[in-house]
DNA sequence: AATAATACATAAGAATCTTATGCATTGGAA
DNA sequence: TTCCAATGCATAAGATTCTTATGTATTATT
């Protein structure tokens, strides 16, 4: 488990690029996903999942279609065309963003050796 | 310039990283060698610089020492023991992120190859 | 003489997350 | 068969971390 700072700004990248990976997707999948390929170190809480669900769908980056399942609803998410694209900048943004951290986190003397 | 979400939560720990490289920096001197290392891409403005100083210094992770020049004054900062154990925690963390964040973003398929 | 750069600082507001709570269904264990 | 865990959605209050804006003052440059 990262600690909490480290994690904002990240979860809604996240979610655009198993959207983009796997195809449609409800919130509680994207949620057991998140926590199964980070091996619990990231988790995606209801409390930052749904907000983030219905912001990128009020911004036109994802579709939403229900399916009931007996009386059990699911709420399956679509990348949009444009939600293709935000997630590609959105992606070489954040592979970016690590280079630049690795490159000031990696050993470094004063004589920048 | 990369979007402010995601810078969220590093700023600290590049400071602390800075601190152990360079030994004592006083935080203009931090302001314009983030600047420098990332090519602008991250800025560290005052209005979350200088707060994260008093923070580090708070908390028993640094420790000042003013020094004028003429009349202007500098606080440089350096880290206690704490702080650098508390450096290198946060550095080994942010690395470990790297490599998570970065194995969910590489190009994946639906069959996981 | 005026402006940019240096050097500190804080307050209000925005954005993003955690924690807590709520509702309802389904499956499994005791 | 009863109770608890898991599934599945949702929102509100609070914490945290940053941006933007503002303030003060000195020094260097144009």
């Amino acid at each position: 488990m990262y600690s909490s700072e480290l994690i904002k700004g990240t979860l809604k990248v996240i979610i655009l690029k198993l959207l983009a990976d796997g195809n449609r997707m409800y919130g509680y999948e994207l949620s057991q996903k998140v926590t199964e390929l980070t091996v619990g170190k990231i988790e995606l809480k209801e409390g930052a999942l749904y907000p983030i669900l219905h912001k990128l769908e009020a911004d036109g980056l994802v579709t939403v279609v229900e399916e009931s399942f007996g009386k059990r609803i699911r709420k399956y998410y679509s990348l949009t065309g444009s939600g293709k694209n935000e997630t590609n900048e959105r992606v070489e943004e954040i592979l970016d963003f690590i280079k630049t951290i690795e490159s000031i986190m990696k050993p470094r003397t004063v004589l920048g050796i």
